[in-house]
RNA sequence: GGCGACAUGGCCAAGUGGUAAGGCAGGGGUCUGCAAAACCCUUAUCCCCAGUUCAAAUCUGGGUGUCGCCUCCA
């Protein structure tokens, strides 16, 4: 597979450093406010990798901080008079349940940088004894000069860096452009923590490097985050790393784009973001990544209404498949299927020969070739798309090829649960929750359901349409839609 | 000023050399008591100009427009 490498620019072929395993750390977020539909493109996005990854057998180990001490949690503390950690939790909260909501699966580890300080002082003294790095009023500094590889990851010079109208130099630092590895309390209402060059913090950058060597080591596989980290954050982190430990930091860089709102990026500081749990007011979970997936990874998105809506309808299509198609079927069918299915993605992510003969029980001679053969097309699409640096608007299309066939083939009960159980193995690949039940269903409402369904097809059968229509009305009013098959009468609850 | 991207039908969006995936919306039809869903059919020559090539949305050069990073930001 390849994978869009940000520090050489190209697609790289995708090789790990360890045989079938995989190390990746994402940029978390500073948990000083409510997350935002930013956040949700980026974790969203990291998650669909992650998922992947694991479909195709690596063994991923993945690790996304929360940054949760900086000097925006601590205004806020301040002007809330609240204690810094207060402030970290609630929106460490906040975030964590909007992370459950968008069906985003938790990072194997999730260390918080108050909890690393150790790590980020002992990086910090190597870089110092190498001298690398100088105290200066407290504070320590990274000697970006000392770094020669300094801007590679962004495209940056240092001379035209320093030259920016937005730098400011001051007689702290020996180069404009050197950055804070350690800052010292001013005063005592400021959080700090002890160190040889006294009570202090550390700066944001040394966060994300001590995690990483932490809980990853000297060398990751994925190093992932926003585009806006490339400059300054991941280029500090890069250079201070390679510097204190003389290995390559990350084998791969990738970023993710922005949300764009009104032509402008959304982001904390425009104030123009739209929160997770707005957007979920209107839209549920699967909408919002189908909206997010449509579009390449790395390009921006515009947020509007308009593809919210188109995103809400598509989903509504995949999920009347599962719908329609499951209620023609017995469980037993769909679990076979399901079985099956595995089987054959899993033999063909080893590149073994199909195992023909276990498809002999379910399906009769005639069907089971064609049926494997389409089987087989569609899923080497779907590998084949996001083999291709995860083109998840490709495999998307091949979700909606497979729903399609699975309705088609509704009569023939076995192919279309063989279709059903792919399209839910797929769509469960790219974060989707299909079979995602309701929290009203109980076991009275499925009765009194039964029941009112029963007394429906009644009145249906003495061809008393208008009552018919009034009961079906009445339910659309509160919540619930009837449908009239061949099958007899389903019913749904509505999002 | 330096650096990085983007421009495809009404909207969103794939596609990096051989005559344009998919989704949404629209139109027509089948099915249905009706409705919903589903299914079938249907709507583009790819910002402009020049060049390379037998052949370009796809490569090169030049425009025009839009965005991002260079300050905290996913």
């Amino acid at each position: 597979m390849k994978i869009y490498d940000t520090l050489s620019q190209e697609l790289k072929e995708f090789k790990t450093i360890e045989e079938n395993k995989i190390k990746i750390y994402v940029c978390g977020p500073t948990v000083y406010d409510f997350p935002h539909l930013g956040h949700a493109r980026c974790y969203i996005t990291w998650d669909m990798v992650v998922r992947y990854f694991r479909f195709k057998g690596y063994e991923v180990t993945y690790v996304r901080n929360v940054t949760d001490v900086d000097d925006k949690i601590i205004n806020k503390a301040k002007a809330n008079s609240l204690s810094i950690e207060q402030i970290a939790d609630t929106y460490y909260n906040e975030f964590k349940e909007a992370m459950a909501k968008l069906n985003i699966a938790s990072p194997d580890i999730e260390p918080r940088a108050t909890e690393t300080i150790d790590e980020m002082i002992n990086i910090t003294k190597i870089l110092i004894d190498k001298g690398l790095a100088y105290t200066s009023n407290g504070d320590v500094y990274f000697k970006v000069g000392s770094y020669p590889n300094y801007g590679r990851l962004s495209k940056q010079n240092l001379d035209d860096l320093r030259s920016g109208a937005r730098v400011e130099s001051s007689e702290i630092k020996e180069d404009p452009m050197d950055f804070t590895l350690w800052k010292a309390v001013k005063s005592q209402d400021e959080p700090g923590w002890e160190s040889p060059w006294g009570k202090g913090r550390p700066g944001w950058h040394i966060e994300c490097s001590a995690m990483i060597k932490k809980h990853l080591g000297e060398t990751i596989d994925i190093h992932a985050g926003g585009q806006d980290l490339v400059f300054p954050h991941h280029e500090n982190e890069k250079a201070q790393s390679e510097a204190a430990f003389d290995k390559p930091f990350a084998k791969y860089w990738m970023h993710n784009g922005f949300v764009i709102i009104g032509n402008e990026k959304m982001s904390k500081s425009l104030n123009n973001f739209v929160t997770i749990n707005d957007v979920l007011e209107k839209y549920d979970s699967n909408a919002i990544r189908l909206f997010i997936l449509t579009n390449n990874y790395r390009m921006p998105i515009e947020f509007n209404d308009e593809s919210l809506k188109a995103a809400k309808s598509g989903v509504k299509r995949l999920l009347n498949a599962y719908t329609d198609v499951s209620n023609v079927l017995n469980q037993e069918t769909v679990l076979k299927a399901e079985e099956f299915i595995n089987i054959i993605t899993d033999e063909m992510l080893k590149e073994e020969s199909i195992p023909f003969c276990k498809m002999d029980a379910l399906v009769s001679d005639e069907l089971k070739e064609e049926l494997l053969a389409n089987i087989i097309k569609q899923i080497k699409l779907f590998i084949n798309s996001m083999d291709e640096d995860f083109n998840t608007s490709k495999a998307l299309a091949v979700l909606f090829e497979v729903a399609s066939l699975a309705q088609k083939a509704k009569d023939k009960k076995l192919e279309s649960a063989l279709y059903l159980a792919l399209l839910i193995k797929l769509s469960s690949v790219l974060g989707f929750e299909l079979n995602k039940t309701s929290t009203i269903d109980n076991a009275l409402t499925e009765k009194l359901m039964d029941f009112i369904i029963s007394l429906r097809k009644d009145v249906r059968a003495e061809k008393n349409w208008a009552l018919s229509d009034k009961i079906r009305d009445g339910l659309k009013d509160i919540g619930v839609t009837l449908k009239d098959t061949k099958e007899g009468t389903t019913w749904t609850i509505d999002e």
